[in-house]
DNA sequence: TATAATTCCTACAAGATAACTAGGGATTGG
DNA sequence: CCAATCCCTAGTTATCTTGTAGGAATTATA
């Protein structure tokens, strides 16, 4: 029931992303720098990211990423959905609803699984990125040369 | 943030051994049979159950197991805890807090993972085995025969 | 225009974990 | 005694995660 490095270097990411980029966009490798992780494999984060409309890229010499929204109007459920996949604990709760398994409606373990689901995103969608930059920015107001999140 | 199929077989192994051993204790191949799963492998999840005090054994021929207590006073939590480890979605906010991450106290997700484990937690300490019982009676009650849960 | 810095794309590889399988030992009712 | 059962643990296979690698496309700047 652990989540994957996706979900929480991406979510990282997202909030230097937030932090770093409030002028204008910043590349790849100063996030990777900063959070000391691979920079072709937070590329790969960020293309999730970019394909659900979190991030903007501009491409060539001097490019890089920024938010796409304002961090007011982007969840922490809308980033680790777009890293992780669904939340759902089971593949028979996802949103998408394609799995089917034998049991149908004689499940009662199902219940279960639903209940976890909700209140998982219920929790993530409540809390915004802007929220953990602020947290971000807080902690580290006295301490500008600390470049770790 | 998928369950493991030891979550999964194991809770409804559980609700099985409720259902089934009212009586008397009943084989790990009875249960093993009317949930299609592999009866070594259903005898490595009883070990964890019963290491967590969720049932007992009776060794022998005709022996086999049932709850180690009332099944109001097991809760989901009990079962997927003792079957998966802690529900924390990382090991930074597992509860045994043996995990220490270099951020130290400057982690700004962090606080998002203790809430989707409280969270988590919440609901499975919520729901008694007692409920699923009384679920899987309430759908099988003019289906008897119907073996699979 | 040339160059260097960047994003973009995709295939592959290594490592870790999950999900069993296998088999032998211990116990006990009939 | 023996067949049915739980008990224990080592090994194997399959799947998924976590990267690595490298080349193509784009663009600011000198």
């Amino acid at each position: 029931m652990k989540l994957s490095t996706k979900g929480r270097y991406g979510l990282q990411a997202m909030v230097d992303l937030a932090v770093y980029s409030k002028d204008k966009q910043i590349s790849l490798k100063s996030i990777a720098e900063r959070l000391c992780m691979s920079e072709n494999y937070l590329e790969q984060l960020m293309a999730l990211l970019k394909k659900n409309d979190l991030v903007t890229s501009v491409r060539g010499a001097q490019g890089g990423y920024f938010l796409a929204k304002d961090p007011n109007d982007i969840t922490i459920g809308d980033i680790l959905r777009a890293l992780e996949g669904s939340l759902a604990p089971t593949d028979c709760t996802c949103e998408d609803n394609t799995y089917h398994c034998s049991l149908d409606g004689k499940c009662v373990t199902r219940s279960v699984w639903e209940k976890i689901r909700d209140s998982i995103n219920k929790v993530v969608d409540n809390i915004t990125l802007k929220q953990l930059m602020d947290d971000y920015e807080k902690i580290n107001e006295n301490a500008s040369h600390i470049y770790y999140i």
